[in-house]
Order: structure tokens, then sequence, then C-alpha cells
DNA sequence: AAAATTCTACGAAAAAAATCGTAAGAAAAA
DNA sequence: TTTTTCTTACGATTTTTTTCGTAGAATTTT
């Protein structure tokens, strides 16, 4: 119906979307100490934070209530949502749109957990039950 | 001995490394050319690749040899190994650091062919060897 | 040899992304 | 009720990325 998609987000727009999904709707300042919190190196000023959600926010990557006077964001669509478009970029401009060949290179380096390869083969089985 | 890495290249640079990395060392016309064949939307000007190219040798993304009078332009490092860096950042950026969420999710699209699945169960094999 | 073509270097401008300062309106504390 | 603290809006600046125009050297074509 309306064609206007979520733009994909810059680097530190993601960041702020990754503190919202993770904690759920929040501040500006939460999320401005949160950030600061992972990254102690480089302070970002609260007002810089502020402006990049207002931004995000005119972009259609945020939307924002206001709850008892203040205002609250929350992510315009899901994680799941973002990282499937996220990663259609990446594949196509890293791996030249090999998405198996980034599967291996993934697992190539060898930190995957055993838990964590069972899921995989699990997957695997599945997709090969369903494509015969 | 020396700290400098090569730093990581913007989408547009690693368009330009995808055009040296598949055809091997070439001018800044072969490039130019080879970028605008594939997205006829938008002429990139030869001054504007040349620029690119330029800035991604003092970057120390690309390196130079002059044959024959020009110029000819090759990646600094091999397309394996900034694939691996690559994925490392994008990895903590868009699925918090968890390469197998990653895998699951670039599986999960369903556009995995059979024989790519083989090679990646083969893969999953040998690191569960290697790994009891 | 003159004209046309092809390159490279370089400066600069345009566009996009990131950062912050200040002002003004609440709300809370003194 | 002053004063202090928080918050938001907004403009402006800085930095990074992208894009070109122009000039001059070299090469190739007429």
């Amino acid at each position: 119906m309306n064609g206007k998609i979520t733009p994909v987000p810059t680097d530190s727009e993601l960041a702020i979307l990754q503190v919202l999904w993770q904690n759920g709707p929040q501040t500006v300042r939460f999320v401005n100490e949160t950030l600061n919190a992972q990254q102690p190196e480089k302070e970002i000023g609260y007002t810089t934070t502020l402006k990049f959600m207002q931004l995000m926010l005119d972009k259609g990557i945020l939307t924002r209530d206001i709850i008892e006077r203040s205002h609250i964001y929350s992510p315009a669509i899901p994680e799941e949502q973002m990282q499937e478009r996220l990663l259609k970029g990446f594949v196509d401009a890293a791996f030249r749109g090999s998405a198996s060949s980034l599967v291996l290179r993934a697992l190539g380096n060898g930190s995957t957990s055993q838990a964590d390869l069972e899921k995989i083969k699990a997957l695997i089985n599945e997709i090969e039950q369903n494509k015969e």
C-alpha cells in the first residue's frame, strides 16, 4: 500500500537500534548511557544521541510515544526483519551474493559451539526434508 | 612490526575491491567501466573512480604498479582476509556477535542449493572431528 | 607537426553522517 | 517561589564520503 520502506540504518543508528531491541522501548537518556557504558573510550554527548534518535524518527526507523511527559522510542521494525535486510546487503557487497560462502567462512573461524553446530545441523536437515 | 592495518573499506571502496579481486590487477579505466556495466542506472564518472582509487592507495587499501606507463592497481589484501574482517564487524554490529545466529538466518531464507548444503555439512563434520 | 584522445594529479564542491551548543519549557529541589 | 535539574527542539559545525571539473603531460591519430 505505502511504498515507503524503513531505510537501512547507518552503523551509529544500528547501535541505537540494538539498545532498543535488547532493552525494549526506552528514553534517549537510557540509550545514551547504555552506549557510553558499552564503549567508554569515546564519550557520546547526550544531545548527539538525541539528535540521532530524532533523525531516525523522521526517517521512520523509530517510533515514539509520550508517556508521563517523557519520550519513549521504539524500533519501527523487529530485529529479525532488519537482520534479514542487512544480511542481504552484506552478502551482496562482501560475498558477491553467495550466502553459502559467507556461512562457510562464519563457521570456519572455529568459534562455533557444539550446541550451535547442532542447531545448524537441525536446520539443514529440515531444509533438506522440505526440499525433496 | 608495523602497526598500520588496512582500514575497513566503505561500500563504494568495497565495490572497487570486488572488481580487482575478480579480475586481477587492473587500470582505473577497467574498474570504472566494469562498475558502470554492473549498474547502468547510475553512471559514475571516470575521475570519480580515479579519485577513489587514489584515496584507497593513500589509505593502504590498494597498491599500485606502473606497467608500460600506465597505473595498475591491486588489492592490498586478499579477498578472504577482508571477508574475515568485514564479517567480524558485521556480526558484531547486526547480530550482537553471534555468528551462529547469522548462519541460521542466512540458511533460513531458503536460497541455499543442495550442493552448498553438502559443503556446509562437510565442514561441520570436520569441525566436530577436530573438536573432540 | 597539429589535432584529438587518454591519463593522472589535484582542488574543490556537494552530499551524507556525526557531533554539539544553546535556548526554552517543564519538573524537582531547596 | 527561586534555583537547579532535565528534557526537547533546533541550528550550526565538523568530519567523512562521494562526485567532478580542470589542467597539464603523454600518446595516438590524422
